[in-house]
DNA sequence: GTCATATTCTTGACTTATTCAAGATTGTGG
DNA sequence: CCACAATCTTGAATAAGTCAAGAATATGAC
C-alpha cells in the first residue's frame, strides 16, 4: 500500500498503518501506544509524521468531531460518515446518503467549488442512552 | 437574551454575545479581541467562560471543522450548515437540507440515539479557486 | 435602597496536542 | 554498493484551552 502511492517502506510507517487498521477511530496518543506495543521505539514526532503522509497521501481519513482530538480510520475512498456519543465520544460508521444527491447539493454554494459533504451525526451510543 | 435563559447580566457576557453576533464564525481570540475594543478588559478566562455558558444555554453555537480552532456563531436553533475553504478556512453558511429528511436519517444508526446532523461540505471559496 | 450570597470574573499557573528545527539515519534508484 | 533525498530522532517550543483560588458583583429578599 504504501509502495503505491510512491511512500518509502520505513518501519514507522507500517507500524503506524497496521495500528490505524486494527484500531478505527484511535486518536493519536492510542496510535502511538499501539505502535510501541507491536515494533518497538518510535518517536511521537514520527507517528505525527507518518499520520500526515499517510492522510496526504490518501491511505488513512483524518476526522475530528468538535471536542476530540484528531482521530484516524483507515476506511477510505467510499465517503461514509460517522455518530459520534455526546457522552462518552464512541464513534462509529454509517454508511447513510453515499451518492444520495440531496446531501451532497446545498441550496446555495457561495460561489464554492464543494468537492466533499462531512456528516457527523450526534448523540447517544447504547450503553450511554441507558 | 441572557435573562431568558437564566444568565446574570454581566459585561463580558454582553460583550462577548454582541461580539458573536457582529463577527459570525469568529474564533475565540478574534473574539476576545472584538470584546476587549468594545467593551475594556476583559480576562481571556472570562471570555471562555462565558463562551461555554451561552453555548450551553443555547445562545450561541459552536462550530469547530478539522483542523480549525473552535469558532462561534449566534445563528441557532435552524440547524443550518457550512462550507469551509480547504485553502484559506473561509466559513460560509448553508441553508440545505433542514428538514430535509434524507439528510437527517441514516442507513444504520448502530443503536445510537440521533438528535442532530451536522454537516460541513469543503472545497474552495470563490477567491481561492481562481 | 441595602444586604447576603451564590455566581461570575480575574489572575496566573498548568496541561495537552501538536508543530518546529537540527542533525543522524536509512530506503531506494542507479 | 553508493549517494542522496527522504525520513526519523531528539528536544524544545507553541497554541488552545483548562484548573484553581481569591476578589468582585448581579440578584432576590428584606
Amino acid at each position: 500500500m504504501l509502495r503505491e502511492v510512491a511512500l518509502r517502506v520505513t518501519r514507522p510507517r507500517v507500524a503506524v498503518l497496521s495500528a490505524v487498521h486494527d484500531h478505527p477511530h484511535a486518536d493519536t496518543d492510542a496510535i502511538i501506544g499501539a505502535v510501541r506495543e507491536r515494533f518497538g521505539q518510535v518517536s511521537h514526532q514520527a507517528v505525527y509524521d507518518v499520520l500526515h503522509a499517510l492522510t496526504d497521501a490518501g491511505l488513512v481519513r483524518r476526522i475530528q468531531p468538535r471536542g476530540s482530538v484528531a482521530r484516524y480510520e483507515s476506511r477510505v475512498g467510499d465517503n461514509h460518515h460517522h455518530v459520534v456519543c455526546r457522552s462518552c465520544g464512541a464513534i462509529a460508521d454509517v454508511d447513510c446518503v453515499v451518492g444520495t444527491a440531496p446531501c451532497l447539493t446545498e441550496s446555495d454554494d457561495h460561489g464554492f467549488t464543494i468537492d466533499e459533504a462531512e456528516v457527523i451525526f450526534w448523540g447517544l451510543c447504547p450503553d450511554c442512552s441507558t
